[in-house]
DNA sequence: TATGATAATGCAATTGAGTTGCATTTTTAC
DNA sequence: GTAAAAATGCAACTCAATTGCATTATCATA
């Protein structure tokens, strides 16, 4: 079911959310792959219409349905969900490389952080700033906010 | 009528709101008084129960009005908002020392975070990291998420 | 491979933060 | 003082997300 000469070849859905105590709908599954195939993390409304674009628009789960797999996977620690400047959540594959979004104040675009030397020595900083205020907290993830070099200009 | 011996003395928020082109109505002087007497990003709905508090509940502006003063604050740069896990702004008096805050997943605890020496590096180690990805942005305020020390136990 | 417990789904109605339109009131420049 | 423009109040609206409940699908087991 799953060729090995594939490139970027799925995890196993079904063994993982088996893992987790979660039943292997196959909403569920295409939720996975769409936010898997997705480089940045995305909304409700984005995984909609992927879903409809995955699945031949044969069957589209309903809305509320999409919004309870979102929660159930983010409360297994399958998904993380970050808040977007629009009021909206993103959600994204938990990875153990990432450690945060950059969203540009302007444009709003995300650029997914990965968990690299200097973001990891940027939280140790935080995280002992924290400390001099008597907040003893490490942070697990960031969201740095600016504005990106096309709307600078 | 603003003595000079008063600890915490306020800024003159009607020439502050001359300057920025605003009319400095009882309304907005309110909020900003509330927002400067707080030490954390303030919701709404925060804002209008201190409303009520500070003027004696003779006169509470509109819900709407309300949202209006802050959107105008926002806009002329004298406030910042920030996008909280339970989907509502927080508003805090932009200070120049401002670059942060820390935000507790489980107890939405909002901490802020002074530009301090640590944070300014982490901030550049971001900028940094956002170059390698060819984001060439730098960020000007972070959402740092992670577990306080009160909800780890 | 049947089957029953229960997890997941669909649908309708609801919540709640935030927004819009417009008539009225307040500020402020003159 | 007065008029133009900004700010306010009120009602209605938007839209992401949530809740209740009846129905369906999944999966451990028998």
């Amino acid at each position: 079911m799953k060729p090995a000469h594939l490139p970027h070849a799925e995890p196993d859905w079904t063994e993982l959310l088996h893992d987790k105590g979660l039943r292997a709908t196959a909403a569920t599954k295409l939720v996975l792959s769409a936010l898997q195939a997705s480089s940045e993390p995305l909304s409700h409304e984005n995984l909609e219409q992927r879903l409809v674009a995955a699945d031949g628009a044969s069957h589209k789960p309903d809305r509320v349905t999409l919004y309870r797999i979102l929660e159930r996977l983010c409360q297994t620690g399958l998904l993380r969900k970050v808040s977007h400047t629009d009021r909206s959540w993103r959600f994204a594959l938990t990875k153990q490389d990432e450690a945060g979004t950059f969203e540009c104040d302007q444009c709003h675009e995300l650029t997914p952080l990965a968990q690299d030397e200097k973001l990891s020595e940027a939280m140790t900083l935080i995280g002992k700033y924290l400390k001099t205020k008597g907040q003893e907290a490490k942070p697990s993830f960031l969201s740095a906010h600016g504005v990106c070099a096309k709307c600078v200009s």
